[in-house]
DNA sequence: ATGCCTAGTGTAAACGTTTTCCGTGGGGTA
DNA sequence: TACCCCACGGAAAACGTTTACACTAGGCAT
């Protein structure tokens, strides 16, 4: 027996599909696929009929098929280093709420700062055919970005920008909020000051830490090489990097972070080594997540706003996705600035003499 | 002109497609789709030379094609309160792991505690047509369920459990965690205890509260309705929920909390107000989110394992896509256990007498 | 009045798979 | 040697849309 449309299932409701709309609305196929595509040249009356079954039978239209013949598939690709790390979550709402309002779904892949993984996560875009991909992770494989342009899918990624054919980015520019970091500090009387950096395999980590050093430079201070350590971009990473700090003869009196998790990291050793933040210490983190105005001191940073990020990430991908040509590659700039709570504050004198247990004074508040 | 399968475009190389594997493997394109869905009749020497058709021409199948034929999208709905919420991406975390692993995406949908984006996400999940739908936030509308019900669609969710038909519950045993947090709260000599509730609005806001309560009870302390605040399981609802209490004639020496942010929001107004962690006031969260490590001091909370969530919920979905009728409804308990960490200590003796800069004593190691 | 153009609708092809059904060929048995 | 069965491969239908093209009718200009 071939296979017929409708077998003789007595049990399930028939399936409502854009032939049952057109037969109930008493047009073909065409004009149901017409009206809800908002075809302005439907004859009004027929529209209305349409819209009226449509509603009647709560009919939607199958995503698959759609995306089948289409060649779209209305999905859109993220990309980000760790779901874990609540700056992506902020970024990765922020975008949904706007693609969504697109009419689009978003598909995210989490690399882990893993290459492995990233490629995975590559391939998966590329299998659900994903209409464009946004590169919100610091580093990415040159060959990936090979597939994603044969297939011809738009991608964005945040800088730094291997310059190459038809690509946009997102130009953060990290030098602002870390100049007025350093300055801060600067002001304050820091001379000596440390960086805890993200894994420095991914090329962005090595832009920040290049602005920071670039921004030492331009107040007149020299960098001690001793205080320039690797971290993870996460908690236990900052921590880690703080007690190795710590271990040293001599300290800095503050350290500026890659990103916020790795200063709550340092503020943990902070804590533990019985260290008061900013009356023994001064730190600064990057990124201003929610939690950063929640921490015990509150967290002085540099702000880079994902909404800005989000938005003009999508917005770049859907612009490029319309017939009109827009191909042209771009760069966007996102600002940063620095916001200051309390995690900063004078440094202590003389830095070999701390005592084991500091010294009792009144909190700020 | 009729639309032919080679447009005369001769800049784009030829699409691969299940066809150009084929006719390079010299066979048809049923062998090709029997080969790759590893259909064990394939004859071995057919079978390698489709596989090596497939990896010279770097050939995947288009997953559309495939899920309009079969009617299996291989995407599984993960619908959560909050993504903004720390627990969550570590819950997305695991959910994205297994389900890849499984040659599943996932699609996420986040509430945000609103009935309509709720169902707008539902409703994006039917039209995707997703395979089963984990839905891992407190609380959902019936019609919701009685639409995934209709598409036949498997969904487990968090309990509280409304009894229906083929649904299956992750039966969190908060009363276990809970219960010994109060002992442990009652064991230092706490008999004054409040409780921060997540929004009233969701159902299991309100089981977490209700299993507080009981605990309570158990243990013969008598509630104080004053100390039981509403809150909304964020840093600022935690933190907000802090300050009505302490504007209280009368405070509670501890209180426990609906969840780790709201902890983190009550450890900082109590910051905010000089009073010391554990040393004024003892504090409990619930979750075990990484960061609970590393807040100051670190965190005493009720762990819940949302590894063990992802995993049931996962293999209680796909088990269920199985043709073997596995549609039974089922009920999997998740536990819930107290990790001690630094935020709950003594109680001090008189309340109303708190000084206003309290005495200094030796941090905790 | 005739012809032409336009607005609007319908028919059918196409998208890239999976899967059913049928045909073929080879091997085993009587 | 003849028959049957089994294993496997291929042709073609089906999935639910979009869209190119054909067609009809009505309006307007000549």
């Amino acid at each position: 027996m071939k296979r017929t449309r409708k077998p003789n299932d007595l049990t399930t409701p028939p399936k409502i599909d854009i032939r049952g709309v057109a037969s109930l609305a008493r047009v073909s196929i065409a004009t149901v696929s017409r009206t809800i595509n908002h075809v302005p040249t439907v004859d009004p009356v027929l529209a209305a009929r349409v819209w009226k079954a449509v509603t009647d039978l709560n009919y939607f239209p199958n995503t698959q098929a759609r995306a089948l013949v289409s060649g779209k598939s209305r999905l859109l690709g993220l990309v980000v280093s760790e779901i874990t790390n609540p700056f992506f979550p902020e970024l990765i709402q922020e975008f949904e709420q706007i693609a969504v309002a697109r009419g689009y779904e978003i598909l995210i892949g989490s690399t882990n700062y893993e290459t492995k993984t990233m490629e995975l996560c590559a391939r998966r875009m590329l299998e659900r055919q994903v209409d464009g991909v946004a590169i919100m992770t610091f580093g990415i494989e040159d060959f990936l970005l090979d597939r994603f342009a044969a297939d011809n899918i738009p991608f964005v990624f945040i800088d730094p920008a291997p310059s190459r054919p038809l690509n946009s980015v997102l130009a953060v520019d990290y030098r602002a909020g870390i100049y007025e970091g350093v300055q801060h500090l600067a002001v304050l009387g820091h001379r000596n000051i440390g960086f805890i950096s993200g894994p420095l395999t991914r090329r962005s980590a090595q832009s920040r830490k290049a602005a920071f050093l670039s921004c030492l430079q331009s107040t007149g201070i020299k960098p001690n090489p001793d205080w320039l350590i690797e971290g993870n971009h996460a908690l236990d990473g900052g921590r880690d990097a703080m007690q190795k700090i710590l271990a040293l003869p001599n300290w800095p009196t503050a350290v500026m972070c890659s990103n916020d998790m790795t200063a709550i990291g340092v503020q943990h050793a902070l804590f533990e080594a019985n260290l008061r933040v900013p009356d023994d210490f001064s730190l600064i983190g990057f990124d201003d997540i929610h939690l950063a105005e929640y921490t015990i001191p509150p967290l002085t940073t540099v702000r880079m706003s994902c909404r800005d990020l989000a938005t003009k990430a999508i917005d770049n991908l859907l612009s490029r996705l319309k017939p009109i040509d827009n191909n042209a590659e771009s760069v966007t700039k996102i600002s940063t600035r620095l916001i200051v709570r309390q995690t900063t504050g004078l440094p202590r004198n003389t830095l070999q003499d701390l005592p084991q247990m500091p010294a009792n004074k009144p909190r700020k508040r």
